[in-house]
DNA sequence: GGTTTTCCGTACAGTACTGTATGGAAGGTG
DNA sequence: CACCTTCCATACAGTACTGTACGGAAAACC
């Protein structure tokens, strides 16, 4: 298991890994290339430049993390059952945790920034959607979706930051869907 | 105006806004002297190291914007009114912004680790404390405090990545009321 | 006003990373 | 098996930051 050729896909998952881990100061290419038992010949054949690294993994990112739940969840009928899962999806499958605080913390990059924002938005419109279905008038539903998205970054963040604090929620189903039913219902009442 | 002396102070509050901006690896010192207008021979008079610098920031952090906010509320009486200023203040006084993700994003550097182990578990305990008062029982009341932390770290991380989705909370001062009342009584009822 | 302390500039290794250039091995293809 | 493409190693400037050493200006204190 020494030294299989790499594909351009083992330098991105690295690099998010990286990322996840130290930021975006982390994305070297000399550092990962050593984690990876390669020199930087073989990164610089893939790659034309540092930032390029950086920027296709966040589209790879972007693609995973967002698009592809969306649309992995957006058939589901039922408004309610559809914002449960994705939060649920959200909580659970977290594939680099710590990546979104990491992103923010370096919200002023000029390769971050752009996917950023495009990811926040698209995540917040989508709750939005949820909402209205659900019954919201429109400013209304937007705000829920911000608070209840708020609500869930602050718990990654957490989850991170102090795991001694939140640990009952891998273990616990229970405190799962409860965690759940307090996302998706939070100022509404259940029908 | 260009260059009086520096004290010890200036270079952290300068090594503070660094570290809120670019995270932990631009709390350098030859940018952050250059920023001051001056030079690294400055620096080395005052701190030790690098890493004396930084751990002194995030110890003045953990001082100013932890203890001496719990202080400064701990002498209210009535624990609803005790949350409700200190989450307002949390929200509206947020000195150095983007802080705390940055320090998420490197949990695990030797130096950041310990400061923000420390800071959580104060802020949370400080929160399960005043919901105990409330009448929830010990449990219920740490649970809610996470939830309730987490949604303020995340409205925090929000606000900062992408602004435009959180704008109406600096100017409207009923929109903050709503999210301060929203965290203080996410589950409890009103007496 | 001279001396001491405080503070800062300059100069010099040392380290770590970025890109580029080039040669060569590994793997597929006729 | 010859050949060609794909992938990687090595070697070489160039850049940016860290510490250290030392000298000198600028306040502060009699």
């Amino acid at each position: 298991m020494a030294k299989p050729r790499l594909s351009k896909q083992d330098w991105l998952t690295a690099a998010l890994t990286a990322l996840a881990e130290g930021g975006v100061g982390a994305v070297a290419v000399e550092p990962i290339a050593q984690r990876l038992g390669m020199t930087r010949g073989s990164f610089y054949w893939h790659f034309t430049d540092r930032n390029a690294l950086l920027r296709e993994a966040l589209e790879w990112w972007e693609q995973q993390g967002t698009d592809a739940v969306i649309e992995r969840v957006a058939e589901i009928a039922d408004p309610r059952q559809r914002l449960r899962t994705l939060f649920r999806i959200a909580i659970t499958e977290d594939p680099t945790s710590g990546l979104e605080p990491a992103l923010v913390a370096h919200a002023d990059d000029p390769v971050v920034a752009p996917v950023l924002h495009r990811v926040t938005q698209r995540r917040v419109a989508f709750l939005a959607d949820g909402y209205a279905e659900l019954g919201l008038p429109p400013t209304q539903a937007r705000h829920q979706a911000v608070v209840a998205y708020a609500a869930y970054v602050g718990w990654v963040q957490l989850r991170r930051a102090t795991p001694s604090a939140v640990p009952e929620i891998a273990d616990d189903p229970d405190a799962l869907t409860h965690l759940v039913e307090h996302l998706v219902g939070m100022t509404i009442g259940r029908p």
